[in-house]
DNA sequence: GTGAAAGCGCTAACAC
DNA sequence: GTGTTAGCGCTTTCAC
């Protein structure tokens, strides 16, 4: 007698697959997919209940592996980034994630950790994995994305001039960022304005330095000097210390990063300085560790969110059909005390 | 004549497949299965040599979806933390993304934003990707790991008492780690010292408020003032503000976590009040940030990277069998001037 | 040492 | 509205 097999078919060996709950509910695995999917085609709603019912009570997932498997698409997104515990890039982790999920697509992340073969790999492996796209922080000017294409993968370069036509790229106009950030420590009054700037690997002139050249030239000032360091805290600390043992110390730097900022505001605690008073500081992200330095850092702050949405969003463009383009986004100046502006009064009462 | 096929050959249609490469090599799939993944049967080198001249002219990448379906692995594992954009969590995000990359698994990264309900879409989302892994911070004390353990996908719990037999989990004895840090303010002479703790959605008792007093205890002190507050900067400036106008303020405060202490030295400074003369810090963590706030943060650090690659670990070993297990980590005192402790003479030199 | 072929779970023609 | 079925690209058993 075959009577006792329905306690089988309540307990499948092994996953839940769409043939158990087609068998369960009792109709074709082609129905299940229609209701899973809702689509292409109608399902009668009785049978569309009993399947309902067939996949809570098994507990059935569909399996991401076989239907990325068919349609070709992963229902993910890659993210190449140099390092995702720089507060800048976590936060660009975040945002694009977000992004992500709200379209029913996942974040793979990889660090590239500023290293060239790295990238490489990175580009390479998400290519296998069927990425649907790849957000794209590069070492390099002009990345080497040929697995990308070969796969047909389309890519976003963030924050890059966008002078590679035919490659999506988002990103803000740097130089005038911090042309707003220098303009802003000329305001205070000051004639002699470093800048502190970030080097990459392979990235060629960063228009921060333009910017920074060009407010200078405006407002018919001498050229500061320029330190050059990495992009971090500690990069910030070593090129601040130099700054404050040169000959003809500035009144004013602008730094290219946060974290360059950070590090060097503590070469000048360190040396028993004042900011601003002694020394005004202006940098550039707006990361949220720039509001609770000391003193807070008056910074051009980067529309992360929004390039991240616009970032994804090309993506998913790209695959149908749309052209490559380059947005750009503007920042804002978040002014603090590090620039030489006094302390807003706190609304917050204890 | 057949002759001038081998163009066709030469450029097939759409992503070139293993077959196409069995074709161009002379060879059939297998053989090229065999090759690329070193096994399970032996081949001849002329053989190989061929097979792989084939990938490389044709630029043969294997399908990842294909062979995750076939083997029921994506080579893939998840991540579920609140909240990537906490230095600690970024750190973590970076260590394990390294951790699973050196064994060739790619990281899938999921916020939950501390939030109930995107934990468990995470989850299930994560399990429907068949993921070989899941390492999860979790809001909750008992996450609901159904999903998880129906897809049969190991999981390892975060920074978790080790309480629940039966889950792997990876953390630090925090009650040592708090001791250690209230231990070293007595050491400074303290006497009031207060009780920064950051609050959980769903957590219990946290083993640090149990460490606070143990030390308070065992040095025969009274029971410092608690404020309670997120585990972030802004809830660390808000449950600063409260510790300093509190009648009996305390003349030392150990918190939970460097973002908590972060925020509480930005409402010491703004209230004009000196670290730490007026009033001395130690947190937990060990974020880098902790390293570059003023003064600088004496904090306990977490063994964050061993931590990511026991997470990892325990993932894979689950996976031939391995029982589950609590694995804890020791905490170190990153000595600092937040404490009170002299700055060490810099070793630099600009 | 090499090849043929079954089948992983799913989608979407196409037939009814 | 529902069912049948052919593959998506890969791994691996089994035959040779």
């Amino acid at each position: 007698m075959e009577a006792m097999t329905t306690s089988a078919v309540h307990t499948p060996r092994g996953p839940v697959t769409r043939k158990d709950v087609a068998r369960y509910a009792g109709v074709s695995t082609a129905v299940v997919s229609y209701v899973v999917n809702g689509g292409p085609k109608k399902v009668a709603p009785a049978t569309e209940a009993k399947v309902q019912d067939a996949i809570r009570i098994l507990g059935y997932r569909p399996n991401a592996a076989a239907r990325a498997l068919k349609l070709g698409s992963s229902e993910t997104i890659g993210l190449i980034i140099p390092d995702n515990t720089n507060p800048f890039f976590s936060l660009l982790a975040h945002a694009v994630e977000d992004a992500a999920a709200e379209l029913g697509y996942a974040l793979l992340l990889t660090n590239s950790d500023g290293n060239l073969t790295k990238e490489r790999r990175n580009i390479r492996n998400l290519a296998s994995r069927q990425v649907d796209g790849v957000v794209l922080a590069s070492v390099l000017f002009e990345p080497d994305l040929a697995a990308l294409e070969s796969a047909e993968i389309p890519a976003v370069l963030l924050n890059h001039g966008g002078k590679s036509p035919g490659f999506n790229s988002v990103g803000v106009d740097l130089a005038a960022g911090a042309r707003m950030a220098v303009d802003h420590l000329i305001g205070h009054g000051h004639t002699n304005i470093a800048l502190a700037m970030g080097t990459n690997t392979g990235h060629d002139y960063d228009l921060r330095e333009e910017g920074w050249l060009q407010a200078l030239a405006a407002a018919g000032l001498p050229e500061g000097p320029i330190v050059r360091g990495p992009f971090s805290r500690e990069g910030g600390y070593a090129v601040g210390r130099r700054l404050l043992a040169s000959a003809d110390r500035p009144t004013a730097v602008f730094a290219s990063s946060d974290m360059q900022a950070i590090g060097i505001l503590r070469a000048i605690h360190e040396a028993g300085l004042n900011v601003p008073g002694d020394i005004a500081l202006t940098s550039f992200d707006g990361a949220a560790e720039a509001e609770y330095s000391w003193p807070a850092l008056t910074t051009v702050e980067q529309p992360v969110r929004v390039m991240a949405e616009a970032a994804v969003g090309a993506l998913l463009g790209a695959r149908r059909g749309e052209p490559a383009a380059h947005r750009t986004f503007p920042t804002e100046l978040r002014v603090r005390q590090s620039c030489g502006c006094p302390a807003q009064a706190s609304s917050a009462t204890p």
